[in-house]
DNA sequence: CGCCCCCTTGAGGAGCTTCAAGAAGGGTGG
DNA sequence: CCACCCTTCTTGAAGCTCCTCAAGGGGGCG
C-alpha cells in the first residue's frame, strides 16, 4: 500500500509532497508499523530519524524527569503528525506510547529535510504547525496552575471534541481512548478529582459519560468554564 | 563605544562574531538603548527584528493570554541574552520589561542569520541555547503544578544564585531585583505565600533575607527541598 | 468463573488563597 | 530636611480546593 492510496493523506505530509511531485509515493520508503496498546514506539532521548504520523488509533507523549516522575505532555489521534516540535531537535524529547491499536507512518527525517530544501511551501509548513503546537502546549502548561479541576477538564473535553472534529450542533459525541489516570496526569490533578469533576458535569447535565465514550451536550456551557 | 570594548563580551554573540572574524565590531551597528524601570523594550505579538543581550540591569519576559492574564515567563540579568527561543518564530512570544535601570543591545536579525549561515558553530551554538533554555523552561512550568511553595522557591533561589554566579562554599549572596510579586507570578503562587516561604526558610537559618537582598546560608540543605 | 485493573464515591486533612490590617521603605513636594 | 503618601512586604485568620487514604463496584480477559 502506498501513500497515494492513504486515507488519510490529506492530513498528513505526504501531501505535501506528492502533490508537488517532488517524489514518486513508493520511492518514499516509508516504514509503516502496526503497534498494541501500551507499546513504546521511541523512548524519551533516542535521536530523532523518522517524522510520525498517527494513521488509525492514538497515542500519548510521556516525559520522564530526572526523578522518574512521569508526565504526559500530550495526546495524538488518527490523522495528526506526532510531535513536530521535536524536529528543532536532536533527540527525543518524550516517550511515545500507543493508548491502543495503533498503526504509524515514520518518514525517515532525510525525507523530511529534503522536503524542507526542496519546498519552501513545506518548510513554511512545518514551522508552522510546529510553532501552533508549541504555542499551544505552552499555554496549557500555563493555565494548568491557574485555573481549577473544572476549568482544566471543560478545557480538556473541547480540545478533545475539537481535534476529532466531532462538534455539531452545539454538543459533540466522542471516545477517550485514554485512561482516567492518563487524563488527571495530563491536567496535573488527582485521577479522583478528574472522577469527581466528571461527575459535576453529569449533575448538571452538561455531559454523558459512560467510561470511554463522552457526549457533550451544551458546548457553550462548557466553554464558559475555560474563560 | 564598540563591541571589542565591551567587558560583558565573552557572554554575549558578539564575540563569536567578532572571534571569528567575519565582520568588524564597527560594522555591527548594533542600537544600544538605555531604559528605565518598568519600561516596555518591546511588545508580544511585534514582529521579531532583533536578538537583545543585556549589558546591565534586569528584564522580565512577560506573556499575555487572550483573557489579559499576565504570566512571567522568566527573568534575564546582566550578561544573558533575552529569549533565543523566540529566534524561531516570527514574532516575540511575550513582552520585555525591564526591573530596574538597564542596559540593552540589540543584534539586528539579519547579523545574527547571517551568523549562523557563515559560521556553524554559531548557528549550533544559537541552537544549543535556545534548546537548553526550551528544555529548562518546558520543566520549570511542568514542576510548578507537582510541587509545593517551598520547593518552588528554593528552586528559584538556586536557580537565581548560579545564574548570577555567586555560589561560593556552600553559600551565596545575590539580590533580587524582581518584587515578591513578581517571584510569586513567576511561581505560579499567591504573594503573600511566596513572602511566608521566605519566612519558613529564614525561621530555619536557611536564608538571610533583607528585602532585595538575599543570603543563602545551605546550600544544599537548601537543595534538598527540590528533589 | 475469578482475578485484576479501572473507575467511582466518601471522609479527613493539608496546603494554598483570600481578605484584612499593619509595618517598612522610597520618592516627592513643601 | 522633614512630612507625607504610596507601594511593597509581612503576618494573621478563615475558608476552600484538591489530595490522600480507603472501600466498593464493574468490566474485560484469561
Amino acid at each position: 500500500q502506498t501513500c497515494c492510496d492513504c486515507g488519510k493523506r490529506k492530513y498528513c505530509v505526504a501531501d505535501y509532497l506528492i502533490g508537488k511531485r517532488l517524489k514518486n509515493a513508493e520511492q518514499f520508503q516509508i516504514r509503516n508499523s502496526s503497534h498494541r496498546p501500551d507499546e513504546t514506539v521511541f523512548c524519551q532521548g533516542q535521536r530523532i530519524n523518522a517524522l510520525f504520523f498517527v494513521k488509525s488509533g492514538s497515542v500519548k507523549n510521556v516525559y520522564t524527569d530526572e526523578d522518574g516522575e512521569q508526565q504526559i505532555l500530550g495526546f495524538h489521534f488518527s490523522g495528526e503528525i506526532v510531535d513536530p516540535i521535536s524536529l528543532q531537535h536532536a533527540n527525543h524529547l518524550s516517550s511515545l506510547i500507543t493508548l491502543e491499536n495503533t498503526l504509524l507512518c515514520a518518514f525517515p527525517l532525510h525525507l523530511v529535510q529534503e522536503g524542507c530544501d526542496k519546498l519552501p511551501t513545506f518548510s513554511v509548513h512545518i514551522r508552522n504547525r510546529s510553532e501552533a503546537e508549541s504555542r499551544q502546549r505552552h499555554e496549557t502548561l500555563l493555565s494548568i496552575n491557574r485555573r481549577g479541576a473544572l476549568d482544566r477538564l471543560a478545557a480538556f473535553l473541547l480540545d478533545m471534541s475539537l481535534r476529532q472534529n466531532l462538534v455539531h450542533d452545539n454538543s459533540a459525541s466522542l471516545r477517550l481512548p485514554m485512561t482516567r489516570a492518563d487524563i488527571a496526569n495530563y491536567l496535573g490533578l488527582a485521577p479522583e478529582t478528574v472522577s469527581r469533576t466528571f461527575s459535576k458535569f453529569k449533575e448538571q447535565g452538561l455531559i454523558l459519560a459512560q467510561k470511554k465514550y463522552i457526549r457533550i451536550n451544551d458546548i457553550e456551557k462548557l466553554a464558559h468554564f475555560c474563560n
